[in-house]
DNA sequence: ATTTACTGATTGATGGATCAATCAACTCTC
DNA sequence: GAGAGTTGATTGATCCATCAATCAGTAAAT
């Protein structure tokens, strides 16, 4: 059972497991012994490899976020007009691994969280931008770019909204409704500020 | 100073005290004794007239919701024609008491209370369902109806999403930037899809 | 034998909640 | 109008639970 080079594998298992509990508590009020336990070892291993607890949370995030980008990304390089690429990032935004109700329970209390720690805003900002600047390269081919930039502004505050009021409906809403509401809002704003 | 009577009095001082708590800690890990000290009392009166923290916070939340319904109404009674409504009421949602640091900080902190706390849930639904309606009553005089409700659902999004983002950067930004894309939402979504 | 993996036990701090006791004002006598 | 109860307001002290963090020590692999 201790055999080395698990190290690995069990830094994975605990952020899985910090990811599920935040997910299933809906809050960061998770215990150090909760998570390792979920995660099948003690609270001291969770310390020995993580140090605090905070920075076992800031590895979770980074986890998330990097997943996200990961996905994004992955649906980009199958679109090929601009337009389909904004689509793609709508849609990569959505999808079925980020677009779950245990994922967008995740999102939002890392977003509480940012308000109070510097280190978890720090990383939400860097998600935000990219982003921010994905929607811009694709729109600045559909619009000027001042507009490029307002609309892709109101891309990104939309759909955090919609992520939002999704984590407050107790019961689970079909993602297409929510692409549904960013895609027509992207069609209202390019056909209203032609190039 | 211990006479009858200062039981409202008390109430009042020790839910101002717990918002101005919360706001400036960005979380809701505060604790009874800050909140009673800040309202120049002791931890055991909290207890005596809220009960539990719980009921302390909640109490909290109501009082941040009511103020807010109140600015949005006393704004609604100014407009005229059903443009100048939706404008009172996003004018309203961005207005000075509501569109700043503290306030928007604590918004979002009961947004995420509610991923775990069924209480808060439903206070935050009331208060969707509340701007939903208004918007969409507003709405159904530029629209047809069952656009109105689409176009009141994303700006509800756009709204908790503009706040979201606000929350997160560091600097204050001007409520007029948050008010523009707003408004230029609903420009293009009534002027996409006419009666 | 040394390194790597791991744990149980423990500590120290925090914080919610309770309770018995005080204090000030008001009321009801006689 | 001076006590004698009554009630509401308030607190300090205390209890109890929770939890992050540490540490000393065990077990396995090399």
């Amino acid at each position: 059972m201790t055999r080395p080079g698990m190290a690995e594998a069990r830094r994975r298992a605990l952020i899985g497991a910090a990811l599920v509990e935040i997910a299933e508590r809906g809050s960061l009020d998770v215990t150090v012994a909760r998570i390792a336990g979920r995660a099948g070892v003690s609270a001291a291993l969770a310390h020995h490899y993580f140090g605090a607890k905070e920075d076992l949370i800031l590895a979770t995030m980074r986890h998330l976020l990097s997943e996200f980008g990961e996905a994004v990304v992955a649906d980009l390089r199958r679109a090929e007009t601009p337009r389909a690429r904004l689509s793609a990032i709508v849609g990569g935004c959505f999808g079925p691994e980020q677009f779950h109700r245990a994922t967008i329970s995740a999102w939002l209390t890392f977003y509480a969280k940012a308000l109070s720690a510097p280190g978890a805003a720090r990383l939400l900002r860097v998600y935000q931008r990219r982003l921010h600047s994905n929607l811009v390269h694709a729109l600045r081919a559909l619009v000027p770019v001042p507009e490029a930039h307002r609309i892709a502004a109101g891309i990104g505050a939309l759909i955090d909204g919609v992520y939002l009021r999704e984590a407050l409906v107790g019961r689970p809403t079909a993602a297409s409704a929510a692409v549904a509401v960013v895609e027509d809002y992207l069609d209202t704003q390019i056909a209203g500020h032609p190039r």
